[in-house]
DNA sequence: GTGCTTCATGTAACCGGTTACATCAAGAGC
DNA sequence: GCTCTTGATGTAACCGGTTACATGAAGCAC
């Protein structure tokens, strides 16, 4: 009587069961063209030796993974955890695995694992939001099926997903209006980063379009340039009713600046920011902000590369607008203004 | 001239540079038999196809994958992508990818992510706290190198690497006494978990040892699980100094309903967690918690598993002894002995 | 010249599956 | 009886790499 062989091949089921390979591969496949008994006598055989089939031979032979390969800069903090989240529960519901591939920004690095996921993945989710993606995109084969997730702007069309931000900002501000607010004063990010942009735009085209007051003070992302602009404005005894930061760590630091000045939020002045990091829940007054759902994120970009796989043509440019998520930091909408998520159509 | 193709494989490029697949292989794998001249000729003509080795072709003849599966439970918050970030850093340095897989709670689902494993992966770090890991093992071939995390307890030896809850617990009550606190209320986590049953182990021993007060009220590793605790304890008048949840979530739950009570932090009650979420610092007051580096703990799995893959005997159970990090919410030690007891809140 | 060593290169087997095609037995139709 | 069809099973090629071994040319000693 034959032990459990911890590596058995599927020869070895076969010399067991006196049968050959295609047989014992018809049986644990569950193809029809099988006599029953003989597909159950293998089964047992393979049960009893502890087969299991080495995935690495069957993807050869199949050519298909069932893996897809995750591309992201950096694993730090909930964004990523949420967008694994995801993914990973979108991409086992599909039958595939997840390869995670991590280039701590240095460009080559992503280049390299470009090409070690060869083989490997049977498509790409990439998400390079440095500037620097046009030569990472040249490493990208045309033959590999890869969906973009938040990339900087580039030579022609792939699929891809984006934030919305000019239409979250939208939302912010029509927020911030059905709230009573009237002059806004906008805490930009860095001039150089593509969703600080974004940002800005959507914040003066609504400001614009609704007629409200709009002064926009230099940020930079940190919570000080937050405190420094109340203090600027304080200092200067500027009129405003509402801060609007380009990030939730800018309008933290508002708030917390706009609180030992001995400013009212969001009676005197609605605070409102853009990301949900976790940290604006917690925080008194819990900070008004705005974002999209980032698991649900991950999720899609999985159900359009197995789309892409699947050999479904699909060149389109998605967005996904943030919705505003109001806490306590500003004036809830007076009237019945309405406060839908607004999809912006194909912006240019 | 031929045309960048896409999907070359070795064979193409053999023919293209007239030599043989096995002179192609040297050229690129830096064999050393091989005349430089051709080496280089090799090397242009391969740039020139586009060639990319196919990795899945070439774990099966070399029968090692480079790549490292990964078994977790589920994939909330920033533990595991602090998790997940030290395990991939080391993975990478170590020319390791990660593969992974997440089983929702359900054991089925992680025997058939275990075969899954089989021949895509050289060996596994498994996290498995909660389920009754036993059936789990038995599906875990001997050939299969492994490191367990935090796994609950079995039969056999096997290399594994666990977080010392007990001592965790210890060394937060004594922190807490130390700065002159009496009355424990420990918000516990979910009974069936491990970690949370141990972490109440190490609450009783170390109150029972320095006298103190302690009083076990049950929760469930979520935010409100703390709130709730604090608004039973007001609701009741209960008199207590110290709060300490089983992690950082109902920490900072209980903080929050504390606030809104009135409850000064830490001069009335003093608020300890578990785990040091990054959360942890960004909140105010800050919370003390007890953590242990969990980058590290991921890094160290992955280097003990690529010992056992190189053929490393090694059967060690490795503990990692939380530390606290004494924040806001909770008092410092004073020099030797007492507190000052006016600062104490007797607050019925 | 022959014989021996050394070294670059090629040939073909192998990793462990899948599957097109060949084979063969049984049953149907005449 | 014979032929044709049908369906189960086996044989061997293939996926794309690596590499043991074979080959053969060059170099050297005699």
């Amino acid at each position: 009587m034959q032990h459990v062989m911890p590596n058995a091949t599927i020869r070895d089921v076969a010399r067991e069961a006196a049968v050959s390979v295609a047989s014992v591969s018809r049986a644990l496949n569950g193809a029809t063209n099988i006599r029953p008994e003989l597909r159950d006598h293998i089964r047992a055989v393979a049960d009893r030796l502890g087969y299991v089939p080495h995935a690495g031979a069957r993807n050869l032979s199949l050519a298909r993974s069932s893996t897809i390969g995750v591309v992201v800069p950096d694993l730090h903090g909930e964004f990523f955890s949420e967008l694994m989240r995801g993914m990973d529960r979108q991409a086992s519901e599909l039958g595939f695995h997840l390869l995670l591939m991590v280039m701590h920004g240095e460009a080559d690095r992503g280049v390299t694992a470009l090409h070690a996921m060869r083989g490997r993945v049977d498509g790409l989710v990439v998400m390079a939001p440095q500037i620097t993606s046009d030569e990472l995109f040249a490493h990208l084969p045309k033959s590999m099926p890869s969906v973009l997730l938040n990339c900087a702007p580039h030579e022609g069309n792939r699929p891809e997903l984006r934030v919305d931000n000019v239409a979250g900002a939208v939302a912010v501000i029509e927020h911030l209006a059905a709230g009573g607010c009237r002059r806004i004063v906008h805490v930009a990010g860095p001039e150089a980063n593509i969703d600080a942009q974004e940002r800005l735009r959507g914040t003066r085209e609504a400001c614009a379009r609704l007629g409200l007051d709009l002064r926009v003070l230099q940020g930079d992302f940190n919570e000080d340039a937050g405190t420094r602009a109340i203090t600027a404005l304080e200092a200067e005894g500027a009129a405003y009713d509402a801060i609007f930061a380009a990030n939730d760590n800018m309008a933290v630091g508002a708030l917390m600046a706009l609180k030992r000045a001995g400013i009212t939020v969001p009676e005197q002045v609605a605070v409102a920011g853009f990301d949900n990091i976790p940290l604006t829940r917690l925080i008194s007054p819990a900070l008004t902000t705005a974002s999209i759902d980032i698991a649900e994120f991950g999720a899609r970009a999985v159900v359009r590369l197995v789309g892409l796989i699947d050999g479904e043509r699909d060149d389109a440019l998605e967005w996904r607008a943030p919705i505003v998520i109001a806490r306590e930091s500003t004036r809830q909408p007076t009237d019945n203004t309405t406060e839908n998520p607004i999809r912006r159509g194909d912006r240019e």
